[in-house]
DNA sequence: ATAACAAACTAACAACCGTTAGTTTTAATT
DNA sequence: AATTAAAACTAACGGTTGTTAGTTTGTTAT
């Protein structure tokens, strides 16, 4: 799908917006006011205000489902996995934060299909995470730990990059990388 | 303060709500169908839709704030402040996981002075949790790993426990509570 | 120069918001 | 039984919401 240049502008600005003080209580006339040049009747270009919605979570939410598959699928160790997973989560918040900021608070107010399909997604990318981290466990690569603490001790920290990156621009990607890997998989001990 | 048995049953339906929706999603008349008995007018019983939020979010902010000062303060070692802090976590989350998910999603729809009087317990939270670090990795307790890696990593986990704690209640609390501190302090490899 | 069309801008809609008032019913007190 | 107070319930307010229409200005094509 290609989207005129004003959508992709309307769909940037609105997230941020969305970002600040989510979905329900950024107006219409917020985004219009935000957009040099940008009236309400301009809205033409999108059908509603639910679109943006969908526009700004799916198409990440699709990335991740594309990126784990591939993971899952590669003849690679479930340490290398683990990495190439974290590198997903910084990549995407570094490319851009305030569509997954949208897409981790506002998620609920996707309606009828793209609700469903949002929360397919998520579900079938925490299930193939559980799958690496289950291989691991098996193979003896991961600790024999509490399979459910892991995955969402890891996933909380990968999802909620974009809270606290971004203040912290002094830390270079590579090294934010590498200390991740060493805190999320080695711990601080 | 004391407060009313109506008032109390008012912001436990409001959390519950703001939790699944978001503040701004939640109307006023949501909150009078959530509860028997309990129609517009009996709104008297407090000033407003936002004195809902303040008294929901604060409480659950005071307590963070009083308890780490305590853990702060106490005569341990580092590793030891550190396992006091994931309790005090998962204390809150098992007792109040709704108010929890509204202080951390809905907090910049406080005003005022509200908001100042939460964004500083939220930064002095944040550096004590910081000074905690900053002593073990100079004592050599904690690896000397980039420091704010360290915290958000720790803290993302914590804050965002009431995300899925709830749907994993096969996890015993005691049995949570040494999980989170072997993966959070010793790694997963 | 004029017709045709898109862009810039204004205005208005029905529905819903937080909040307040009023009206009826029930219960308690004298 | 009569009076009073509290509770149950209805109605309505001014303002804001997403959305749609219309009106004016500018630009392009003939």
């Amino acid at each position: 799908m290609k989207l005129s240049e004003r959508k992709i502008e309307i769909i940037a600005i609105s997230a941020k917006l969305f970002k600040e003080k989510g979905y329900s209580a950024v107006t219409m006339r917020d985004i219009a006011q935000a957009i040099d040049d940008f009236y309400l009747e301009h809205l033409n270009h999108i059908k509603s205000k639910q679109e943006i919605l969908v526009l700004i979570i799916i198409e990440i939410a699709e990335e991740f489902t594309t990126v784990i598959n591939q993971i899952v699928n590669s003849d690679v160790s479930t340490i290398q996995k683990i990495e190439k997973v974290i590198q997903l989560h910084i990549d995407i918040t570094l490319r851009n934060a305030d569509a997954l900021a949208c897409l981790n608070n506002d998620w609920m107010h996707l309606t009828d299909d793209d609700l469903i399909y949002f929360i397919k997604m998520r579900n079938d990318y925490e299930e193939s995470f559980r799958a690496i981290i289950k291989t691991g466990i098996t193979n003896g690569e991961i600790k024999n730990l509490n399979l459910e603490v892991i995955i969402f001790s890891t996933l909380s920290t990968l999802r909620t990059l974009y809270l606290w990156y971004g203040k912290k621009k002094t830390i270079k990607p590579e090294v934010l990388k590498s200390n991740m890997i060493q805190v999320l998989l080695n711990g601080i001990v």
